[in-house]
DNA sequence: GTCTATATGGCGATAGAC
DNA sequence: GTCTATCGCCATATAGAC
């Protein structure tokens, strides 16, 4: 399907996200989105009424895109730190196409959490399920015992925060090389989970 | 000194913390921080000529809260796992205190990387210097050779996302109990200090 | 469905009285 | 220094022609 193809909804979809996701809520402006688009501003409203429904309809397809890797995961039949691994690099591969996605996200969750909870329930993300998982093998003593809940905000500190505050860190550490740092975050998937081994390896 | 003593530059200081860090740049009006302060919109013109300017104003004083525990740690004669473990204590102290600031610079980081660069640098940050220790000790053999960006983020990584993401985190894992996940980020302390020294344990 | 034109309101910023 | 009143602009949203 090529750009002519497209419905002018799932433009408009398309442009939003864009814009959304650069400027954050209170930054996007319906015209930015219509010029992104190629179309009026009205029509913005005619297919969404509002900034906000327009909003809510982009978002959760984007956040949609990370349910998949943590599924993925706990159907597999692997061991655990198999598991762990298919994790990261699911992960980071969906982080490295989508980077601008986890300080949206962020800055979503501050504006509405509420919203925010309620659309990840609705994506099917079932973060309860991966703890179950935890617990099991701790009982099965595959690894430590301790509370799974600082193990996952572990890993997802680990893989998402060079994301979220790249602007800075390429910066800080990188002189703004954009190249290097993209290079920096992929090499992250071995450092993360030699890390995550680490955790999990029994003394 | 109590609230009427305090000049009234000083009031729209803290007034317009409150509300740029609840609402992002964009978010926030003068008029909402006027409110705030107890005082006239025009009066916020008056001492800081623009949202810009007053927006800038405050910033520099935030982020100056989170370089004393980087200092504190590189001029100290511990050994670096002693070091280390004095960062996370004072860093996640820090975050503790003023929840809101990675969520706020995240969000800034975003919206003007330069500006929030420039604000860092003239705070007295000097990342380059954590760098340099890191890498002093990797030549001593006291810890496994790598990149010290790598252990530089990783530790940011882990400190910094369950404040960033506490809306989301604390309804997903804590039934939105306040004090739990209060308790939970300090338990990170220990969390993390430990991983800290898996990291750096040679083997 | 798509456009132009416009209504309506809030925004940042300023003028000017006190 | 502090206020009220207001300007000019741009935001979201709607009306109505085609």
């Amino acid at each position: 399907m090529n750009e002519n193809e497209k419905t002018t909804e799932n433009k408009i979809l398309e442009a939003s996200n864009t814009v959304f996701i650069r400027k954050g809520y209170s930054g996007a402006s319906m015209q930015e989105i219509a010029d992104e688009a190629g179309i009026n501003k009205a029509l913005l409203h005619y297919y969404f009424r509002s900034k906000e429904k327009l909003f809510r309809a982009g978002f959760s397809n984007v956040f949609s895109k990370f349910v998949p890797a943590v599924t993925e995961m706990i159907l597999s039949d692997k061991s655990f730190a198999e598991k762990m691994d298919l994790f990261v690099d699911n992960y980071i591969d969906t982080l490295h196409e989508n980077p601008l996605i986890p300080l949206f996200v962020l800055q979503e969750l501050n504006r509405d959490p509420d919203n925010l909870f309620a659309l990840m329930k609705s994506s099917g993300m079932q973060p309860q399920l991966l703890i179950k998982v935890i617990l099991e093998e701790m009982e099965k003593g595959n690894i430590p015992k301790g509370d799974p809940r600082h193990f996952f905000i572990n890993l997802l500190g680990l893989c998402i925060f060079p994301y979220a505050a790249r602007p800075l860190m390429q910066r800080i550490f990188f002189d703004n090389d954009q190249e290097a740092y993209d290079a920096f975050l992929l090499e992250r998937k071995m450092v993360i989970k030699n890390l995550i081994h680490k955790m999990i390896d029994q003394k």
